[in-house]
DNA sequence: GATTCATGGAGAAACGGCACTTCTCGGCCA
DNA sequence: TGGCCGAGAAGTGCCGTTTCTCCATGAATC
């Protein structure tokens, strides 16, 4: 029974503190080899039922914990998954500024946590130091921006990358977004059907993925159907500067009758630059922004609002990271090219396996001038590209 | 300078992929050893400038990243703290439901960057698997209920464990919260003096810190100025549920003429029944709401919010902690009663020591029948226990 | 009676760093 | 000339698992 206490000889007896138990000690409780326990404890193995249950009835009455830092530098795999948030400007942490980033950042959470991994919130931009002191086994990148040093050295170092937004020019294993373009010419389309002449466009100054095609979108449909481009822009990550564009585009010359806002707070914006300008919404001005908050059910008038759906987006990112690592073929040593399962393997040395998302247009009073409550998807059904 | 090379017999030189390079690859790459390699890069032992900076340099070229795993394996820290959210009914995980929830996780995640630490989220209630499979340095909790078993065997196991939220009966390190009486007290002294004759709360039936508390305070308070208490409750997670409270609350024959609304969409549901029943807002109805949002500037009319201020509490609570980890005394063994540093400790075995941070009234026009926007800071100012 | 085979389990080698201890060697002073 | 000192660097374990290899043993088969 006891012949198993300090069998390894290499723990030396003397200067062992209350510390938590090992496996060692359970070993050495339980009358049976480190292996064992091991194996009794995972389910491993080749051992009765009775030896199983006897070594569980041990580590439990001695509290034994694995250590999950042994645990993770044998096995190779932390269950952890980093989730960066690329900042914008100089704010040095403007993670959750919008209801988007918060939604998706709780879905793959809850994503994550239901496969077991647990989720690490880290800012592209922190210091180097905390990003390589943590063992992680793949990264969500948000709109990663062209030739991320951070994303490219993540990848050369063989850790998943998935990425929400299509990346430009970043080597991800996999990418989600919406389809913006889609997105955004069927609002347009909405607006024209309500009744827009001139549609406007309250739009962003940076140049993320989520600006940049739906403002090409706007641009290409204004072309196409003639209509001369009315748009105002402002840096997204200031609301200040929201409510002064707004009130731009209000006050020009061309004032548009209809106008898109992309970002969270433009219908509030919007409406209080109407209101200044004495011009009635949906009479004088038919309003659509984008937005996750139902704070838009509620303002006078309700106002149509199109939704990203940022649980599936985070759903699926984290799904996609998972299926990933776990594909890892950890046989044949690692070579970057096998890293993930053929479903993932792009023909040749192609662009990496996009999926796009529908959005959800919630139409409301603030579009229409009849009536109201009706809710339209977007045009397209999800796909790969 | 090639002496070096395989130094340690250990590693079999083949069957060695093209993996990360080792410290054992930098060590004979620069032709010293394991030791001096790991000395040079983390600024010890006794070397000079000119071998630190070439071992330093033969590192960079072959893109040497220390293991994340090895180290914390050996060091016992891993740079890691968790963020335990409390999860509300069966829900499975509420978190950001709440804007306080959003902003504290922003600020105490930021403010963990700030000292080289990384957060991970991860809900009490969670699969235990998840729990146990990550090295954790210390943990946040929010608003821990009750001898909550998680608590107690991270507290148990030597985790330092800072609250937000007063603990009731778990073993924390620390808790950090508002003061919540005294926030209630203002709120209600404020209305008085704005001309309330029965002051009316809208409450959760919930059993956690900030919901109990406040309501002691309300009652307490109509015990002392001799108003009977008006008073509905409702489950603070469900959104729902708060509108039709709200409603109740307007509907009863003792109708208050001011109604106090511990959670965030209570400001609107309370402004929607006012509507309902015909109720001017603040003529008829005095109405203030805890809320971190600022759509409240901007309703109809603006209504009068309590801030619990979470950046503060989010970013105190993890310098707490931050703090209780590095104080601890590693020389002499795992003496949990030694963990902290000195301040924290408490003399005897009292209560866990705890901080008070100030709440602040942003006054608007819901509030008073004369003139707006005023900012009143809580009574107390913040102090130890 | 000698060979398979399945069962149950032990032993030891990694995993990749870092903390602690020890060794070497040249300079300096008595 | 011997001894001491300290800078500079190398050696040695060990952190606590998992996992791979391999050994007994007894039963069954040839």
């Amino acid at each position: 029974m006891t012949a198993a206490a300090n069998q390894s000889g290499r723990r030396p007896t003397t200067s062992r503190r209350l510390e938590r138990a090992g496996i060692r000690d359970v070993a050495a409780a339980a009358g049976v080899s480190i292996t064992t326990v091991s194996d009794a404890l995972n389910g491993k193995g080749r051992l009765p039922d009775e030896t199983r249950s006897r070594v569980r009835e041990v580590a439990e009455r001695l509290g034994y914990r694995p250590s999950a830092a042994a645990r993770t530098l044998r096995t190779g795999r932390s269950g952890l998954i980093g989730l960066t948030v690329t900042t914008y400007g100089e704010e040095p942490f403007t993670f959750t500024e919008f209801a988007y980033f918060a939604e998706m950042a709780r879905a793959a959470t809850s994503a994550a946590l239901g496969r077991g991994y647990a989720l690490v919130v880290l800012p592209a931009s922190s210091r180097h130091d905390v990003w390589s002191n943590i063992a992680l086994d793949g990264t969500v990148v948000i709109d990663p921006p062209d030739q991320d040093p951070l994303v490219s050295e993540l990848y050369r170092s063989g850790v998943p990358v998935v990425s929400d937004g299509k990346p430009g020019n970043c080597p991800v294993t996999a990418w989600v977004d919406n389809d913006h373009e889609a997105a955004v010419l069927g609002i347009l389309d909405h607006l024209s059907e309500a009744g827009a002449r001139r549609i406007g466009l309250l739009t962003g100054t940076s140049t993320d993925t989520y600006t940049r095609l739906s403002t090409e979108a706007y641009l290409g449909w204004c072309g196409r159907v003639g209509q001369e481009p009315v748009y105002e822009t402002y840096p997204a990550h200031d609301p200040a500067a929201g409510a002064v564009a707004a009130d731009r585009l209000l006050a020009r010359p061309d004032r548009p009758d209809a106008v898109y806002g992309l970002f969270d707070p433009n219908g509030t914006d919007l409406l209080a630059a109407a209101r200044r300008y004495g011009l009635r919404v949906p009479d004088d001005l038919l309003l659509v922004c984008c937005s996750e908050s139902d704070v838009y059910a509620g303002t006078e008038p309700p106002i149509t609002t199109l939704s990203l759906k940022p649980r599936r987006i985070g759903t699926t990112v984290v799904n996609l990271l998972i299926d990933a690592i776990e594909g890892v073929d950890s046989g044949t040593g690692v070579d970057i090219a096998r890293l993930f399962p053929p479903r993932f393997r792009t023909a040749g040395t192609g662009p990496p396996p996009g999926t796009l998302m529908p959005t959800e247009l919630i139409v409301r009073a603030s579009s229409q001038r009849r009536s109201p409550r009706t809710t339209i998807n977007a045009p397209r059904p999800p796909g790969e590209v």
